[in-house]
DNA sequence: CCAATGCATATCCATATGGGTATACAATTG
DNA sequence: CAATTGTATACCCATATGGATATGCATTGG
């Protein structure tokens, strides 16, 4: 039961490179797959996979063109990871806060 | 090859929810693993093994005390997801410019 | 209408992985 | 020292999944 079930989820989407590599590329703007197999360096039926996987997250969205099939990003799919990342990021940064009142407290020894 | 070698990577510790839970949970402080173990509701060499992916890739930090292990947060290692999505941001907030954009221009048209 | 092009899908193989259960081990307690 | 407690590991099983290759289809060009 490899990750159960997870792959209907944009965390799980996320975690392959390579599907990364993609959502990375269509921030240039739209793309046919042809493209992103040459950018990639994939095979056609990997890219197409991916696609989907990613298509099935709503992370990309697809606009057919006559035999082409161009793809779009849908960075709101990225969303809930920001928010779920976000409500972290003041934890790590404390540890700033707290190195300045070190650095502080030493200061005001001198 | 299912998601070739990517386990020891912050995106992949973080793509299982168990782990995630784990992870909120790690913000309220230490805990042990038997506490863990009461608050998933997972068999206890479950959560251990997620506790090792997530050390792994530095996500937590683990004390000895006795014949217990605490396990700590280390946020930082969420930085780098953080940093990927957030370079994401701008895209999606854009559609509200846009929409505001519209809103305006309808509002100017009266 | 036939060949070519652009993609999606199906199938095969190998492997990573999650859950279940048993077990090994170290530290603690009596 | 024996029993107990807290964890980590080892195994087994089922399945999700990535890459490879073949193939099915629809659109377009000659």
């Amino acid at each position: 039961m490899a990750r159960a079930a997870t792959t209907a989820d944009a965390f799980n989407a996320v975690a392959e490179p390579r599907r990364r590599e993609i959502l990375d590329a269509l921030t240039q703007g739209e793309r046919p797959v042809n493209e992103l197999v040459t950018l990639l360096g994939l095979a056609q039926p990997h890219v197409s996979r991916h696609l989907r996987v990613l298509r099935e997250v709503g992370a990309v969205v697809v606009r057919e063109e006559g035999r082409q099939r161009l793809y779009r990003l849908n960075p709101q799919a990225l969303k809930p990871i920001h928010d779920w990342v976000a409500s972290y990021q003041h934890l790590w940064e404390e540890r700033f806060d707290l190195l300045e009142d070190v650095l502080g407290d030493l200061k005001d020894e001198h």
